[in-house]
Parts: C-alpha cells; sequence; structure tokens
DNA sequence: GTCTATATCCAGATAGAC
DNA sequence: GTCTATCTGGATATAGAC
C-alpha cells in the first residue's frame, strides 16, 4: 500500500523523540524531578531503548546539551556572517536571541540554565563554550577597531550582554510579561548610550559622583 | 571551673550548625546531589535533630532561603539610607554586592541561584521578594526625578544590574580570576555611560544604527 | 534494536529509647 | 531535644525474551 506512506507521517525517529521530551520535562519540572520512567512514557518508547541510545539520563542530557549548543553557534554564526561592526553584530544576536526566547522557550531555557555541572558532570562552564567565545571575539574585535569603549573584556561582554540575559532569564519565569521583541530597542539603547537622562550638561557632573 | 567557659569556645547552637553545613554543601554540590545524611555528617548533628528542627531537607532549604533573603534586605536598606540620589544608592548595593561575592561567596551563591524553585515548592520567583522589590522601587523613583533615563521598569532594572548580576555568575564560576571590587569602576561606567566609544561626533551616527 | 520484568541501591522519613 | 536503628518508596540500571 504505497499510498500510505504519503497519508501517515513518518513517525520522528525514536533517539529524536526521546531528546523532545526530555528537554521539555528537565525545562519545565528540572533535571532531578524527572525519572527516567518519566521520558520514556512521555517519548512513547521503553526504558530499554533509552539506555541502548544514551546509556542513561545523565547521557541525555549531555546529547541534549551538545546538540543545542550546536545551534546556538548556528545562530551566532549567521549573525556575525551577516553584519560588519560589532555593535551590529551584538544587535543581531541579542535580537535573534530575544526571538529564540520567544519561539524556542524550551531551548533557551535550557542552555541559559546556569548550573549544567550540577547534573552533566565534568562539563566546563558554558561561557567557555564554541558559540560564547565568538561572541567575546567579536566584542574584542569591536574594542581593538576603537567601535567599543576600551575597557576588561569581561566587563565589556556583561554590559553588552547583562542586561539581555537578565531579560530572558525574568521573561522565562514569567516575570516579564511582555515578548521581549517589543523590548529589544529600549535595551539596545540602554546598552550602548547608559542609562542616565540625557539632559544637557547632567552628563560631566553625574560623572564626578560615579567614583 | 568557670574559668573554662571562657577558654573552650561555646559551641554554635545547633540549629545553626546545620544550616551552615547545608549551605555549604548545598553551594558546592548541589541541593540535589546532597543528602540528609551529608548534612548530618558536617553538622556533626543527628538525622533525629534535622527533622526535629527543620522537618526535613526541603525544610533546610526553605528556612536558609528566608534567612539570606533577611540579610540581602539588610544589605538594601543601609545601602538606601546612606545615599540620597538613585544612582548612588545602585552603585552603592552594588558596591556591597561585589564585596560579598569575595566574602560571603555561599551567600550569594545560595541566593542568586536561579532556580530555587527546582526544591523549594511553590516559592515565587526571587525578584518578587522584598529587597529586589524595594531596589526596583528606588530606580522607579530615579526615573520619577528624572536622574534615570526613562523607560520600561524591567529594562531599566536590566540595564542596571543585569552586568553586574552576570559578573557575580561569572564570578561564582571562578570564570572571572579577578576580585570583582577591582572591577567595580568600570562597570558602573559602562552602566550609566553606555559602551559606545567616546568620540566626537560618533554618538548621532552610532544612535542610527541601533535601530 | 526494542521491549517487559526484575534486581539493587539509596534517599527521605519515622519510631521509640534515652 | 537528641540519638540509633529501621522502614519504605522510588530511582537507576540490567537481564533476557522477542
Amino acid at each position: 500500500m504505497p499510498y500510505l506512506k504519503k497519508v501517515i507521517p513518518a513517525p520522528e525517529p525514536v533517539d529524536c523523540r526521546i531528546l523532545t521530551a526530555a528537554l521539555d520535562l528537565f525545562v519545565n519540572k528540572g533535571f532531578h524531578n524527572v525519572s527516567v520512567h518519566d521520558v520514556q512514557k512521555q517519548a512513547e518508547v521503553s526504558i530499554g531503548s533509552i539506555y541502548n541510545h544514551f546509556g542513561g539520563k545523565e547521557g541525555i542530557a549531555k546529547a541534549l546539551y551538545e546538540h543545542l549548543l550546536l545551534e546556538m553557534q548556528d545562530l551566532v554564526d549567521c549573525a556575525i556572517n551577516d553584519k560588519t561592526t560589532a555593535v551590529e553584530r551584538c544587535n543581531e544576536i541579542i535580537s535573534q536571541l530575544f526571538h529564540y526566547t520567544e519561539t524556542h522557550r524550551n531551548i533557551i531555557s535550557y542552555i541559559f540554565h546556569p548550573r549544567h555541572n550540577e547534573f552533566i558532570t565534568d562539563e566546563p562552564p558554558i561561557c567557555n563554550s564554541a558559540p560564547f567565545v565568538t561572541i567575546r571575539d567579536a566584542i574584542q574585535q569591536g574594542i581593538d577597531s576603537g567601535e567599543i569603549r576600551a575597557c576588561n573584556l569581561w566587563v565589556a561582554a556583561s554590559a553588552i550582554y547583562g542586561a539581555p540575559i537578565r531579560m530572558i532569564h525574568l521573561r522565562l519565569d514569567n516575570v516579564i510579561e511582555e515578548p521581549l521583541p517589543n523590548l529589544l530597542d529600549e535595551v539596545l539603547e540602554s546598552v550602548w548610550q547608559g542609562m542616565l537622562a540625557e539632559e544637557a550638561g547632567i552628563h560631566s557632573e553625574k560623572k564626578l559622583s560615579l567614583a
């Protein structure tokens, strides 16, 4: 019955179903509050399959992590290739992250989960992984070219990405109720121009009080 | 032998020993990787005492959380009382948090642990707790008085505290190797003045490319 | 490769003496 | 209030049929 092949959708491959179910459960209940049985039920596979494919719960978490880091790397590479200046590149990356937060909530939530090494053993901090290194490289180039204020690289990276990342966390916690892309322009403005009110003459005066 | 009273240090009260041990273990191994027996051993008390005092592992976590939030509230209140302008208040709070990160690492690590509701049930997000509300109130006053750029309150809060909080996380992960107070001035400068290089005439041009 | 049934272990919690 | 010994549930992981 060859026609059926077109009518009945091809079932997702087993390992993909497992990863999808695990991502959903890990993000919403927390890794340690999810049992292999939970994953098994939601993915509609047997326990045996899970152990065959991934060797256990931590194996799933690790495979997920590596897979999603690759996706993140793609996102960053695209942003870098499409733009030329450091400011434009950072803005594009932040814009993409904001969109992803709305459309791929689970992915962002898993990647930006702060303590991967609580459940993936021997994992280096995520900010040393490839996509995050690429991001810092772009910032360093911006500093070298004089586009970005000269300062400690960690300070620069935090100053540029700290506010957006904070907002992503707040959005994931449902504390911010507005979709992040709506707030993009305001955030970028504050990142590059700072938070002081732009009243004439106020700048030099305020600058003194910073010390 | 009354003299001994002065020579032998009074033992810390039991519940204090339990909380101290739990904080250390939770922060360094992760809540779910710590058993009640681990706490029992490190605190040198019996399991029975733990259940008597706190009712269980989650009870410890909750008591710790509430205790440390009170400390945080003190820190914020002092900063607010000592200063008058919104900028000064924010700077003082950030400065105190940076110092705490160096001197009370475990406390900061526990408070800034992003997912308390993974182990404390029915806990509202920490940014709705008293000290964080106080912080946002201070920002709102700064906006109302014209001191801080008028924008969405969440954007303002993230723009001001996002970078410092990001740096605290990086420092807790041992990614930043320098003590945070050394980087304070640079961070505050970027928060208030933004990250664009301050070349003459560049501002208006760059501003266009932000859109 | 996939499944079910089962073994093993350990964490959380309790009982009851002191 | 504090302790030790014990119970119980549930999670990881495996064995072995298909």
